[in-house]
Formats: structure tokens, sequence, C-alpha cells
DNA sequence: ATAGGGTTAG
């Protein structure tokens, strides 16, 4: 043993040599091309740093500036780029190619300030860059969003002359979108003189990262044009485009375009497709293309399951979830987080801890973004306590603005605007700044809870605190202003609005037209939404309970017309509630649940109790133009009231009744509520479309504000 | 001897 120590002491590297004839000579073992072939064959790190310190005592490194690459080039192999910066700097005099195989190994190390402080070094010392110098900079610029530096270096290309290579062009192009300078890009892009498909792939992709998918569309057309095919990279990338477009026939164009040239061979290709499908609302083809792909990663589970969620399809997803588990392909960190939101879109808690209990066995860790997603899961099944322990849980140092963001919405939607206000206030003052998602909570928490005076200071303050109105923002404050009745107030915003008003805006001022019953603005914004969303089915409905509510039948079936000759359907009215382990689903008079004649025969018994402590049918509910009578009975089967009947039926009266409903709960089924929990001394909880609603002692959180 | 374009969640 003592001997061995002693061997390796004197011949640090002889047992790492591949030919024990080459050890015969001492002439050859202090020879450069000795640790030539010594350094071909090094395939590990802590040999590479055995061959280093060797070399390094015996003073070669200096004397052999190509002994001295070839290490630093090693290093930057295996990813350690600063063991190799010590030799380098040792080096008298190293050539470009050095300093660029410097500068490689920090910028494919992930280590983009250390590139960008060598490139300074390299032009300071007076050795000039060249084509391939740039590349490597301008990339440790874009990881870092660098724009200023980007154009210095940008400068320094155009005055050494390279920045007419193609190569550096390219990568021009990319760092200027990932700067979120497009237009600076395609100005290099525009004079370059001849282009290749990685340019044009950079160029496709940058507007497709500035969100801008109409452009990335005509500069792939116009690169077909000039007679270049896609590869599978610029497929990912127009896929993605057209998934922001929403553009379901476009997205089966490029769907035959990628099959027809075999790129679904690539599990990258599968899955941006998998991706573009679900947004653009046709999941059921993302679902063909995810059970025909050969090979599946985690990132094609992962889009299949967030399609189905976003596709408002969530059971699906926590049903693939369970072959996930059983699949070669396990659950990650971003799984959960999308099983956690299917949870909270379902609003059902009993599911929601079960994943949550799956993820704490799991033990791939939680971090502060699914910690939030959490929270938010337990405040949008109702349960707001634990999300405001899960906050206070976590220590200040580790919470970020969406902590905050979810907690102050999660106020929000259960009515508790002052506290909300009070969340927004405590976050300023722990220094952390509030960002467009804070606003949207804050002022739809205003809205919610009927703070006018307070949304309009939050409002006003948004530009103080330089976060610059979105129209999001702008439909919140015409929701709010909408609710609270002063409808012109809410239009004359609308008007000053600095860009288009959206389906959104239109729809909270049609809202608010239908609450206060005003048909005159309700119609300005139903034709600007016909035009803006021709499909969607609850305008159209929305607008007819305006009409139904003034008794203007003729319009109503106008409108009724107009939605048959589109091929539209109101969508079903649905309410979940669970009962231990079991999940009860109640669509409007269907008798699909097994207690639907326990619930039928409840729900008319409640219906007596009620009118006998004042209840009175709202009538204008209903939007068919029937009998009295008849009315009162498609009242009675409203989904919400037969899952509030089954809760009155089955749960342990000492706890709450909660349903969760797809659509807006109905006004009368709101009054209804109120006198059950009198009547019944029960506590009913209700999530809406839009917000939750507390029923207590006959009365609502929302305090009929909603 | 060295180089440029890519996918999932919120």
């Amino acid at each position: 043993m003592n001997l061995l120590l002693k061997e390796t002491k004197r011949m640090p590297l002889s047992s790492a040599l591949p030919f024990s004839s080459l050890q015969s000579s001492k002439a050859f073992l202090d020879s450069e091309s000795f640790y030539d072939t010594l350094l071909r064959c090094c395939n590990a790190l802590t040999t590479l740093k055995q061959i280093h310190s060797s070399l390094a005592t015996s003073g070669f490194i200096v004397q052999s500036p190509h002994l001295g690459a070839q290490i630093i080039i090693k290093y930057s192999k295996y990813g350690d780029p600063i063991s190799a910066k010590s030799l380098f700097l040792d080096l008298r005099g190293p050539n470009s190619f050095l300093w660029n195989t410097m500068i490689r190994a920090y910028a494919n190390g992930g280590h983009p300030f250390e590139t960008l402080e060598l490139y300074l070094l390299m032009r300071r010392t007076g050795i000039a860059p060249n084509n391939y110098t740039f590349p490597f900079v301008l990339k440790a610029c874009a990881s870092k969003s660098l724009t200023l530096f980007g154009k210095l270096v940008h400068g320094d290309a155009i005055r050494t002359g390279f920045d007419s290579d193609i190569f550096v062009e390219a990568a021009l192009v990319d760092m200027y979108a990932k700067c979120g300078q497009t237009e600076d890009g395609r100005r290099v892009f525009d004079r370059m003189p001849r282009r290749d498909l990685v340019c044009w792939t950079a160029m496709i992709t940058a507007y497709e990262q500035a969100e801008r998918p109409q452009q990335s569309l005509i500069l792939f057309h116009q690169m077909q044009q000039q007679g270049l095919s896609a590869d599978s990279v610029t497929v990912v990338s127009v896929a993605s485009a057209v998934g922001q477009l929403g553009d379901a026939k476009r997205a089966q164009s490029v769907h035959a375009y990628a099959v027809r040239n075999a790129f679904l061979e690539d599990v990258c290709v599968g899955n941006s497709i998998i991706a573009m499908y679900a947004k653009c609302g046709n999941v059921e083809n993302a679902r063909l293309v995810f059970d025909r792909m050969k090979e599946r990663d985690g990132i094609s589970w992962n889009s299949i399951l967030s399609g189905y969620t976003q596709n408002g399809e969530a059971s699906e997803a926590l049903l693939l979830f369970d072959h996930m588990q059983v699949s070669e392909c396990k659950p990650n960190p971003v799984t959960a987080l999308i099983m956690v939101s299917a949870c909270a879109y379902l609003g059902s808690q009993h599911l929601g801890r079960k994943i949550h209990k799956f993820i704490i066995d799991s033990k791939t860790g939680i971090d502060i973004t699914l910690w939030n997603t959490l929270m938010d899961m337990y405040a949008k099944c109702g349960n707001l306590d634990t999300a405001i322990e899960m906050f206070n849980d976590r220590h200040p140092s580790e919470r970020n603005v969406s902590s905050w963001n979810v907690l102050i919405s999660g106020y929000g939607m259960h009515g508790h605007g002052k506290e909300a206000l009070k969340i927004f206030s405590q976050m300023q003052e722990e220094g952390v700044e509030p960002n467009h998602i804070t606003f949207t909570s804050i002022l739809s928490a205003c809205s919610h809870a009927g703070l006018i005076d307070e949304g309009r200071k939050c409002f006003a303050d948004m530009k103080k605190l330089s976060v610059t109105p979105e129209v999001k923002h702008y439909a919140c404050m015409v929701d709010m202003l909408g609710r609270a009745g002063l409808l012109y107030e809410a239009f004359d915003l609308i008007k000053e609005m600095p860009s288009p008003p959206n389906d959104g805006v239109w729809g909270a001022l049609l809202l608010a037209c239908r609450i206060h019953g005003n048909t005159e603005l309700g119609k300005i914004a139903a034709n600007n939404l016909f035009q803006l969303e021709p499909e969607h089915t609850g305008y159209y409905v929305l607008m007819s309970n305006i009409y139904a509510a003034s008794s203007k039948w003729h319009e109503v079936g106008k409108l009724r017309e107009d939605m048959k000759s589109r091929g539209l359907r109101k969508p079903a009215a649905f309410s979940v509630i669970e009962f231990g382990k079991e999940v009860h689903g109640f669509h409007t008079a269907d008798q699909l649940n097994p207690y639907s004649r326990e619930v039928y025969r409840k729900v008319e018994g409640l219906a007596v109790e009620m009118k006998m402590a004042g209840y009175v049918p709202d009538l204008s509910c209903v939007l068919h133009d029937v009998e009295e009578e008849d009315k009162q009975q498609i009242l009675n089967y409203h989904s919400e009231k037969l899952a509030v009947a089954f809760g009155i039926m089955k749960i342990d009266p000492e706890m709450a009744i909660q349903v969760t409903k797809n659509l807006r709960v109905c006004n009368d089924c709101h009054s209804a509520f109120k006198f059950i929990s009198y009547i019944y001394r029960r506590k009913i909880i209700v999530r809406d479309a839009n917000r939750f609603h507390h029923f207590e002692g006959g009365t609502c959180s929302c305090k009929d504000y909603w």
C-alpha cells in the first residue's frame, strides 16, 4: 500500500497511461507529445486535473500554448471553466483561438457574466475578436437580456467587419429577439444578402417569442417561397405561433405538414403539436397525437395534461394522471403544478388534498411556485383558511410576488375586499413590488366587495408604481363601476382606453347591463361582443337575459334564432358537490344521479318551506316564455339547487354544504340559498364561475353584490 | 482546432 502511494507520488500519471511501452523513454515522458497523448486519452475530470497539476509543476504549459489549449478545451467539455480560468490567465499571450475557447467554455457552461467579463478583457488586451467570438458572446447577452451589452458587441462586429458573417448575423437576430428588441433583429435580418434555414428560423422564433404569431407565419410562408424547406426546429416554432393564434384550421395544416415530412419522429415536434392543438381548443387531436407517439417524455405527458386542464376537461387530466404513474415517465414538479391547477379548476378539495399528499410522498420537493399554486388551489376550493396558513408558514424571505398575489385574489374571490387591501399595503411595506397580476387581483377584489373609491385609487396608483394599465385592468374597472351601477362612467372609461377593448371589457359591461337592466348600453356591448367572439354562447345568453327581464320576447326570439343559425347551444349548467370521497354532479333536470328521485322530492319540499318563510321565486331568471307554473318548476330544478338539496340530505349538519357551479349562480338560486341557510341553520358555500358566495343565517358574504 | 435557430407550468 505504502509502495503504491510512493509510486503515485513520483509518477502521478503512469496509471492513466494506456500504452505501457510509452513509459520506457525518459525523454518522451517530458515531451509535449507525451502529454498530448495523455490528454487525448483522458476521459474524466479528475484525471484531467491530475494532468493539469503535473503540467503546471513541470512548467510545460507556459512553453506550449498547444497543451494549454487542449486542457482548456477539455475543461470546457467537462463544464468546468473555473478550473480553466487560472490556467488561461497564466498563459503568455494566448491567441484568439484560445480566447475563443475560453469564452466558449464560459458561454456554454452557463456563466454569461464571466463570458462578458472575459470578452471585455480580450478587448482591453487588444486581441481582435473574430467570427467565432461573436456568437458565444451574443449568446451570453441573450441569456440575460443584456440589450446594451448586446448593442456594444454588435458595434464591435460592425467595426471588425464580422457583422456580415452568416453565423454572427443569426446570433444577432437571436440576441435581439431574446432581449425583446424584435425590430432591431429584423433590421439585421433584412440587410442579410443570403439567409439559410437557421436565420429564417431565428427570425420566425423571434416573432413567436414576441407574441406576434401572424408575423411568424408570414415569414414562414416567405421562407417556403424562397425554396427553403423547414426542419423540425422550424416546425416547433411555427406550431407555437399557431398555438398563440388559436387557429384550429391552421393547426391541422401544420400537423399535416409535420406528418408529411416525418418530423413527428422528433419528440419535441410531437410535444409542440400537442401544445398547439391544446391552445387551439382541439384537445381531441392533441390526444390523438399523444396516443400515436412512439416515444414520450415528461413534457409530452405534461403537455397533454395541461391541454385538458386548459380546455376545461380537468377530470380527464386526472384520469390520465393515473396512467402516467404506471408509465415509464414519472410525474415531475411541473406535473404536480398542472394537477394542482386541475383540482383548483374542479374546485375539488378532496382531490386537491390527494394530489397534495401525493406530492409530499413523492418527495420531489415543493418550491415556492408549487407552494403558491397549492395555496391558490385551497382558496379556489373554498378553503381560504388553509391558504392563509400556508402563506404564513412560509418565511417572508421565501415568498415572492405571486405568493402575495394568490393571497390577495383569495381574499378577493371570497368577498373580503378590506382584507385584500390590507395585504396589498402590507406587501408594499415589506418592499415587494406589485406587478400587473397584483393589480388584476386587487382591482377584482375591490370589484367583488363594491369598494369603488378604493378601486379607483388603486387604478390611479398603478402608474405611480410604474405598472402600465393593460386591457385586463380596464376590464376590472369596467366590472367594478358597472356592478355599482355607474354604467355610463364605465362606458366613458372604455372610450378613453389607449388600445381597443377586448371581449373581457365588453363582457364586463354587458354583465353590468344585465344586473341593472340597461338595454341601451347592453346592445352596444353585445354587438361588439358578437363581432369579437361570434361563437361565444354566454354573450347571447346574457343579452337574452336583458331582453327577457323587460319582457322583450320578440328580441329574445331573434337572438335564439341567431344562435341556432350559428349552430350554438347554451352551455349546460352543471353543479358539483363532494360527499366524502364521492363527487356528485347535477345537470339541470337530469335523472342520472343515483339519488335523483330523493333529490327531486327534497327540492320541491324546500320550495314550499322557503315560501312559508317569505321567498318569492324570481321568474325573470327563466329565459323561456312559458307559463308561470312551468317557470317555477324550471327554477326548482336548477343544478345548484339540486346539489344543495343533496347536501342538506347527506352532509353532516355540522359541516358546510359546498357546491361548485360551472356558470354564474342565478339570481333566484342566490335568494333561495339565503332562505335555506336561515331555515336549516346551515352554512352553504357556492363557487360559481366568478367568485365564492358564503351563505349563513339568511345572508350572503357578497352582500347581494356580485 | 472553435459558431447561429427549439418544446412543458404561471
